[in-house]
DNA sequence: GCTTGAACCTCTAGTCGCTACAGGTATTAC
DNA sequence: GTAATACCTGTAGCGACTAGAGGTTCAAGC
């Protein structure tokens, strides 16, 4: 539609959003959700509408798909990234922000073993009848003590 | 409106959505959801369209609320009631799905044991400065390997 | 019988973190 | 020039509830 400028004034290191999602570990689809709810600024767009990508964006999506795969909600990631844009605010915020995921990590753990073992014990016990003999049924209809 | 028949002729041992609710350790909302989705079955009216529960589907739901406390889906528990409204067959389904769901937990274990791992590791090596300077900050922000 | 307040009703929308689709436009390679 | 691919917007869906609005019914006290 509009004619060619043969080439962005500003960097080459500009990269569309299929490379930002490869670089980063995840699908365009999440790179506009993030956009969408304020996690990544609106990123700059070409002539044609479409969004182009720093290598400062391409960290910043990085430091956010690192941060969801260690299990930090979006709202701890915007806490985390808050600190990130302010680096000589000391650090207990991350540091208490982190021990907080931490502890919230270890009692899903915690949960979760309780959980397999009790699952376990339910299946160990199971004697290979019909369903009306079946312990796992039995265990799983008893009324709430 | 009308006129009150004095007494239910079934059984006195019909309760309403709030003491199912809390016999079985859910809300009302859920019991309602439970219903529109078709794990429940519809429940029987009183007169003035309030559902009333029997001792069968208080224990109904008890079960589901089990099932869903060991982490069962919904779906999962869709296939445990087929089984459980089938007692006579053999319990081996049963197994299968309990131990797949165990499986499932197991894998969930590791995920968040490596996860609380590396958080504590990145934690502890944080010396305390400003978020410059601060490990897990770092850690967040490596380029993908 | 009347009144009050709790419990109930339906319907709709919101939560979280994406994912998928429909229907269109831009870019790129040949 | 054309075809394949990548991109755009907007909307709806997932799972398993939860919350709210706005109305009705019930149970208990007076």
């Amino acid at each position: 539609m509009k004619e060619q400028i043969p080439q962005q004034s500003i960097s080459e290191q500009q990269v569309g959003i299929g490379e930002l999602a490869r670089l980063s570990g995840c699908k365009p689809e999440t790179v506009r959700y993030y956009e969408r709810i304020g996690l990544l600024p609106s990123a700059p767009r070409n002539q044609g509408n479409q969004r182009r990508y720093t290598p400062a964006a391409i960290r910043r999506l990085t430091f956010i798909r690192h941060a969801r795969d260690f299990g930090f909600s979006v709202d701890a990631i915007r806490e985390l990234l808050v600190m990130v844009d302010h680096p000589s605010m000391p650090c207990q915020q991350v540091d208490a922000l982190a021990r907080h995921h931490l502890a919230e990590v270890e009692s899903r753990i915690a949960r979760l073993t309780a959980l397999r073992d009790e699952l376990t014990q339910t299946i160990d016990q199971c004697a290979g009848g019909s369903v009306k003999q079946c312990h796992i049924i039995e265990v799983l209809s008893e009324p709430l003590h």
